[in-house]
RNA sequence: GGUGCCAUAGAUCAGUUGGUAGAGCAAAGGACUGAAAAUCCUUGUGUCCCCUGUUCGAUUCCUGGUGGCACCA
């Protein structure tokens, strides 16, 4: 049993190789996508074609509503499931295919134990750090972690308050939940990584925007307007319209910032796949040198 | 051909009353185990077009040249 990871930058063409390995391999497609898992979002999170999706039996795409946010745990456990289902009905092999770098670390090392947080609690503690800013929050952590207070970017929103979020609901410091072990898989990983030279990605990345607004990004993105404080839509392509249609931008600024924000987004990508020396790395031309790897 | 203006970071430009220089944009590097397409941190040496002169010292002023733009013939 052996799952073969295809990762890299958003844009590189991990879609149309993905297709090919998984025809090879006589496998399904497992996503790996943390936007292209919400059904509401499909031009702008370029989901796989019609044609694609009916070649290769597809999971977690558009599976999901932007009214049921996922995170990267519940992604373990879902992803999880069914790699494991697919393995059970005989498939030898099964293809994850995606960029979102924490979801593939959560189903490759799994992330450590910790508890829900309770929607009301973040709401309540949002609307406390709007009011007062994040100096109560620091001051709360040292209290309650102060091993986690001394780690953390203290600049760090998120990092901060979802820290307290943990410790208050555990009881416990966060810290001491935060083993970062690795959770021992009972089936192979092979993990292809797809890059190319910068600037013809970033030439890619650039087409493919404006291809997105030929399709009709703008008027995907209109729909979801009203819900635009949602998480799920806090996304590239999304968001930059979503400031265009608040009449804080013009439509052309917009159209630049979802360019730049997606070069941004592909090299952050790049930067966090860099350090995980299990990634066999390849061109996405270098077809027979990547069938040559998984032997077929 | 003549006159004027311009020539500084990847591109666009600011600036130095002569003491070798900066802003936004673009770009680059990094952190990151429950929001991750999120969130956060860091980064600007560049023959200041070339030559000549003045000067202790010129990217800054002078002479000439080259290139670009505008106007006039």
């Amino acid at each position: 049993m052996r799952l073969v990871v295809l990762l890299g930058p958003t844009g590189v063409g991990k879609t149309d190789l993905c297709i090919d390995v998984a025809k090879a391999l006589h496998s399904s497609v497992v996503s790996c996508d943390s936007r292209q898992i919400y059904k509401e979002m499909r031009i702008g999170t370029a989901v796989p074609s019609q044609e694609q999706l009916q070649a290769v039996p597809h999971f977690f795409i558009q599976s999901r509503s932007v009214f049921e946010p996922c995170d990267a745990w519940q992604f373990e456990h879902d992803a999880m499931a069914k790699i494991e289902e697919l393995f059970a009905t005989g498939s030898d092999d099964v293809v994850m295919c995606g960029g979102s770098m924490m979801y593939i670390d959560a189903v490759c090392k799994g992330i450590d134990e910790a508890p829900s947080i309770p929607g009301e609690l973040r709401d309540e503690l949002m609307q406390r750090f709007r009011e007062e800013g994040l100096e109560p929050f620091r001051q709360e952590l040292k209290l309650l972690d102060p091993v986690f207070y001394e780690q953390v970017d203290l600049n760090n929103t998120q990092r901060v308050i979802h820290a307290v979020e943990v410790c208050r609901v555990a009881g416990v410091p966060y810290s001491s939940l935060r083993k970062k072990s690795v959770k021992k898989r009972d089936f192979d990983i092979v993990k292809i990584g797809l890059n190319r030279d910068r600037e013809e990605l970033y030439d890619r990345i650039n087409l493919r925007v404006d291809q997105m607004v030929d399709e009709g990004l703008v008027e995907e993105a209109r729909a979801l307007f009203e819900y635009r404080e949602l998480n799920a839509l806090n996304t590239v392509g999304y968001r930059e319209l979503f400031d265009h249609f608040a009449g804080k931008i013009e439509f052309d600024e917009a159209i630049r910032l979802i360019k730049r924000n997606s070069r941004h987004y592909a090299r952050k990508q790049l930067t966090w796949f860099k350090r995980d020396e299990e990634i066999h790395w390849f061109h996405p031309d270098e077809k027979d040198a990547i069938f040559n790897l998984l032997g077929v």
